[in-house]
DNA sequence: TTGAAAGCGTTACCAG
DNA sequence: CTGGTAACGCTTTCAA
């Protein structure tokens, strides 16, 4: 559709309606200022043009472009997703639009699409997680604009933050082990050097098992994250390859839990007669799986909407507001079959 | 974060490193016409002002914004996911960026949607299928961009068509159910209204049996789409009650085929010796499930990469280019268990 | 309610 | 390789 004639500019809806720019650029605005009349004009001149408003220039002559920049490791993610999906919905009342790019749970790439995403002026910056390389960081610190970091509940956070403990989350899931009896557990997660939280669960849950003076060396890394059912299913292979005698096992997400339990089933082990099998996310999937799967909802939809709130509550206070005040979500457990031991 | 002073500009760069910003400009390009030294000073000096390109006074100035603009029925959806991580993919040699929208499988949010891409100017769009409300079509016909339809192979299309037949995927699957000795074959999708592609499934689906000479009626519409695992799981329970001796059950998508697989065996219907189940989609679920789920791969992933060498190319031939040239792509049946007729 | 003028920060274009 | 100047299309600001 590659036409020759240039688009149709706010001047030339002010010719056709005789009148100034000034007057289509309120005409065109919510809350117009504007007379019934002209204003019409103006619509049909601009109908008739096929006229498009420029946000860039507009963005530009106003200083406010209208974007919300956001970060998530994954596209393919249903948690993620999920916060995407509130983050959106948050939004809705407002004019913004969400910038949205995806680091592949990788800092570099995250920094890079930060450097990128700042080019473009966003009145606010919403990333996963609280690890960035130092020059991410320091371009988010300078940055002029609201930084929410969600997902997590970083120690030293660089503005706002929108999250809930990883490492407690896991605690929680191990003590629904202790408490239906499982004392030899293992966790599969993925490699440690690239999904911060999956290390916080995997720390919380050494931690956890510590405290309830149980073995805490049942640990697979799995791959690169994010790990697939398939990495789950060998993940299980390994684990129970190396100890055998293990009664549970905790996974660092319900797709990796699937896969292991499948494994299990493939092996002729029953869940949780045998071997009992918890996820992490609540998931369609573990909801559904039989034996369903014990899992924890760490309420991503909401992480978002609240991420949302707290960026449209700072662009009220327009200016100075120096507090980081962190909104915090409490990892619920869904208990299900897959984790209740057989009397 | 908010801090009182501007950010710098790149004309207070110019002035610290004692250059032009036109120096400046072109010194901070990838392929730079600068000399090393004044490019050192250039760039020491930028470091030093913490400055950061505004992409927007650029795109103004230069009249390209560097965004594409790409809408998805559903951001919570692995194959839609793929499509974007294919998309962003075969883009990422270039310096385009990605502005991402989905449409909840609702013509009058992508109307909204485009309506609002439209402002930011970008240089191509990609939308999912090619069923779109008459205004949304009209402004895509008269934006003087790339456009990309997908997922689908639009009798009518507006520009480019990157996509596939979904009557014809059906009809592969049928074909194979037909081959695998099935006769009573239902279906099931969600609602017709707001899914072209379910709905062309499901036309392509009746299409197939009836030159097959077969039964065309076990049709179940399980609500508004995207249809999840438990409308798939309800959607088969209505199904065998209304049609007890159905041999056979495709269904929309893998999710709903693992809803309805579930439920056959949570019923004590085995599968595929009792029943068959197909779904749609080849995701990694069906893969993993036990037993696993007979598919089609519509290589989801290759139709973000070709469309991304579509709108380079087309950015390439700059200018004129009428011709509609449809990037095809032939649905695989992945053949597995779920629909193995037991001999 | 409307208009005129002055930018917003960058790049295109043409000189040197 | 470098610089001056004029846009780019809109909104802010100030007047009327």
């Amino acid at each position: 559709m590659t036409s020759l004639k240039k688009p149709p500019t706010m001047s030339d809806v002010a010719k056709l309606a005789g009148v100034s720019t000034m007057t289509v650029s309120r005409a065109l605005k919510p809350g117009a200022s504007a007379s019934r009349a002209t204003r019409q004009k103006i619509l049909a001149a601009a109908e008739t043009l096929g006229y498009v408003l420029d946000s860039t220039a507009a963005g530009l002559s106003s200083g406010k472009t209208g974007f919300i920049a956001a970060t998530i490791p994954s596209i393919n993610n249903g948690n993620f997703a999920d916060t995407v999906r509130g983050l959106t919905d948050g939004l809705a009342e407002t004019n913004l639009q969400i910038l949205l790019g995806y680091t592949n749970y990788d800092a570099t790439e995250e920094e890079r699409l930060i450097e990128q995403f700042l080019r473009r002026r966003p009145e606010a910056i919403v990333v996963t997680g609280g690890w960035h390389t130092d020059r991410c960081r320091r371009l988010l610190e300078m940055a002029d604009v609201t930084v929410v970091e969600t997902w997590d509940l970083p120690e030293n956070p660089i503005d706002e933050v929108v999250g809930f403990s990883n490492a407690n989350a896991a605690k929680v899931m191990v003590h629904h082990f202790h408490d239906q009896g499982y004392r030899c557990i293992g966790f599969i997660g993925g490699d440690t050097t690239h999904d911060p939280r999956g290390l916080s669960r995997r720390q919380g849950f050494v931690a956890a098992l510590a405290e309830l003076g149980l073995e805490t060396k049942r640990l697979v890394a799995a791959g690169r994250p994010p790990i697939t059912m398939r990495e789950g299913a060998s993940a299980l292979r390994d684990l129970l390859a190396k100890w055998p005698d293990t009664e549970a096992v905790m996974c660092v997400s319900d797709l990796s839990a699937f896969g292991a339990m499948t494994e299990c089933q493939r092996a002729g082990l029953r869940v949780p007669e045998d071997i009992a099998i918890a996820g992490f996310g609540a998931y369609d999937l573990s909801e559904h799986a039989i034996p369903p799967i014990t899992t924890i909802d760490v309420s991503a939809y909401e992480l978002g909407k609240l991420a949302a709130e707290t960026i449209i509550r700072r662009a009220q206070d327009a200016g100075a507001r120096p507090a980081k005040i962190s909104r915090k979500i409490d990892p619920q457990l869904i208990a299900r079959k897959s984790t209740s031991r057989a009397e």
